[in-house]
DNA sequence: ACAAAATCTAAACATTTGTTATCGTTTTCC
DNA sequence: GGAAAACGATAACAAATGTTTAGATTTTGT
């Protein structure tokens, strides 16, 4: 749990109290590779912070397609914070492509952070914050760039990304088909 | 200014004294129909709440394409929301597409209010994740619906778009060109 | 260790979407 | 009020991307 611990130390002050009293709700939990930490069409109420491993977000369309829409590893909250915050249910699933090690924050947890630590608030808007700034950064890219401009992009913000997914999750990623994603490739040389 | 002191109270509990101090570092503005009223490649220290009119957001790529990537109207808060927080040089502008009415709060004001408003972190919490919540659904649209699809599900959220702003920049908001978005409408019969 | 499943590439073809050019209409601006 | 610009639709063509199928290789699960 020190890694959460120094992850929260690391955006606002926190005392050894508070982060004690704190991390008594939560809990860790581990799951095998394949597994589904967190289902679509239900109702949200935990926020995973990841120790170990690496996940994928995907969501399902109408005519059933999967589309995975984010990658999530080490040092990282994860949730469909989207139906965590508005109540709805989820559209995501979360699925585990490593074995993982993971930290659960109930909703128990993080509403009691917002309520007694000294800067829970702040806590709470630097890290839906922080996922604006990634979700804007994505928008802009989207508009902006071609499909091998936003693979090689994203080949320097996460450089393993290769040895840990499969080529087709990352064309999915990227919003193309994997075939797409082999002749883009094959044009670099 | 009331318009703006309305929005703050629809979100947080405020005192009639906070507020009065809030609104003395923040002030009005006009802008006529096509002005800039925030420019790309500059430092954001501004973010603007629109009492009238509506205003796009638009991204400039490397070849000088411009794209189309959020319209704001009334009651709503604007600005390269990113680069203001980042401290990053902006990549957007903001153009008014009818003339506007417009409160500036300045960084200051926003600073001032998270250290001196009683709710001020969590205004700046649901800010943030209002705004997240809406990326949020913008990029599952993305991975899930058809341009059509998304045309129509504009149509809900801004029933009056179509009168305010011209159809080709609502093909760019959408990703697609103009030309395309006539081919669409007209397989709609 | 071995059979089954998953993965990546490739080619041929189909579909979608973009590009360029044109035309008539509407809007804007002095 | 009138010239100029912006706008929306359309057609013909070009480019990008998806679909299907196949095959070779690797990984997975037991």
């Amino acid at each position: 749990m020190n890694t959460l611990r120094n992850a929260i130390s690391q955006m606002i002050s926190i005392s050894e109290a508070e982060a004690e009293e704190f991390m008594a709700f939560c809990y860790r939990k581990s799951f095998r590779k394949k597994a589904i930490l967190s289902d679509d069409d239900q109702f949200i109420n935990e926020v995973y912070f990841i120790e170990k491993g690496i996940l994928r977000v995907k969501i399902i369309d109408l005519d059933g397609r999967e589309h995975t829409t984010h990658f999530a590893s080490e040092n990282q909250f994860i949730a469909d914070y989207n139906a965590f915050l508005t109540g709805k249910k989820s559209r995501y699933q979360l699925e585990a492509m490593e074995d993982l090690e993971t930290v659960v924050l109930p909703r128990k947890a993080i509403e009691w952070g917002y309520q007694n630590l000294k800067e829970g608030e702040k806590l709470g808007r630097l890290v839906a914050e922080y996922y604006f700034i990634y979700l804007d950064t994505r928008i802009q890219h989207l508009y902006t760039l071609s499909p091998l401009e936003r693979y090689d992009l994203m080949n320097g913000l996460f450089p393993d990304i290769h040895n840990r997914v499969p080529q087709h999750m990352i064309a999915s990623y990227l919003g193309i088909t994997p075939i797409h994603l082999s002749r883009i490739k094959k044009q670099k040389d």
